[in-house]
DNA sequence: TTAATAATTCAACTATTGTTGTATAGTTAA
DNA sequence: TTAACTATACAACAATAGTTGAATTATTAA
């Protein structure tokens, strides 16, 4: 993992509003969420929501699908994984069995599968198009 | 974990100065460095090094201990395994076991065991002065 | 005590980020 | 096509963070 993308992921967890947001994706794992839900849960303006949505998901965090007028959003986890393998790289001074169990973590691996739906949705890769 | 403190930690991450200097302290393990040592290793302006490091600091990354003249820094990863269980709670929709090998994981929890030294030096707690 | 060293604090300036209202693009249904 | 709805993009302002040089505190050694 490059430094800017690591930075760059920890900055878009360094808000509340983005910080409720993910771990509510967390928690729903593949289902995920589309925006109007995230907005009422959180009680966000969507406008606001809109603003933390685009940097979750230009830092890669968050995927979207889009579903008829409707976009889902779901919680990245393998990213989240390379995050802290890239935090433990070379870690404690030559002692590297010792973050093994870290390291090998799975860490709800199949959340980022997109669910089915009758709309066939598509994949939007925001990735790093600014 | 509560809310402010995780924002706060990604936070102090979110800059490449400071994300340098906590995986410059990870990879050293209980050893740590001193001041003097991460600003010529990253070189970087005292000044600017030592707002970093209050920043970290800060937000309970790293700890402190005093050497004589020098002030040793190691990295906190109890912490960090403290903010990861934070971000999985109640994980992947009512299937925590897919998340129980990160929640378990132990990541070098010995690094944060402070080194011998004969100035018997004293923990320095600036955890959240401000 | 005096000088030298290690590290931090302070103040000023520059740069970036967050929030809000309004306008726009795309989707669905009559 | 028109109207209603979902969501995002844009522009303006407010708020916060980052960098630097000079001054300060604390420690060590002569």
């Amino acid at each position: 993992m490059e430094r800017n993308l690591a930075t760059t992921i920890f900055e878009s967890l360094a808000s509340g509003v983005r910080l409720d947001v993910f771990r509510l994706l967390v928690k729903k794992g593949a289902e995920g969420l589309v925006a109007g839900e995230i907005a009422s849960t959180l009680e966000l303006p969507p406008t606001n929501l809109s603003f933390h949505l685009k940097a979750l998901t230009q830092a890669g965090l968050l995927t979207v699908t889009q579903e008829g007028r409707f976009q889902r959003y779901r919680a990245n986890i393998p990213l989240m994984l390379e995050l802290i393998n890239y935090l433990t790289e070379e870690c404690c001074a030559g002692h590297p069995e010792q973050c093994a169990d870290l390291r090998a973590a799975s860490f709800c691996a199949d959340a980022v599968l997109p669910v089915e739906s009758a709309d066939s949705p598509t994949e939007i890769q925001q990735g790093d198009s600014a």
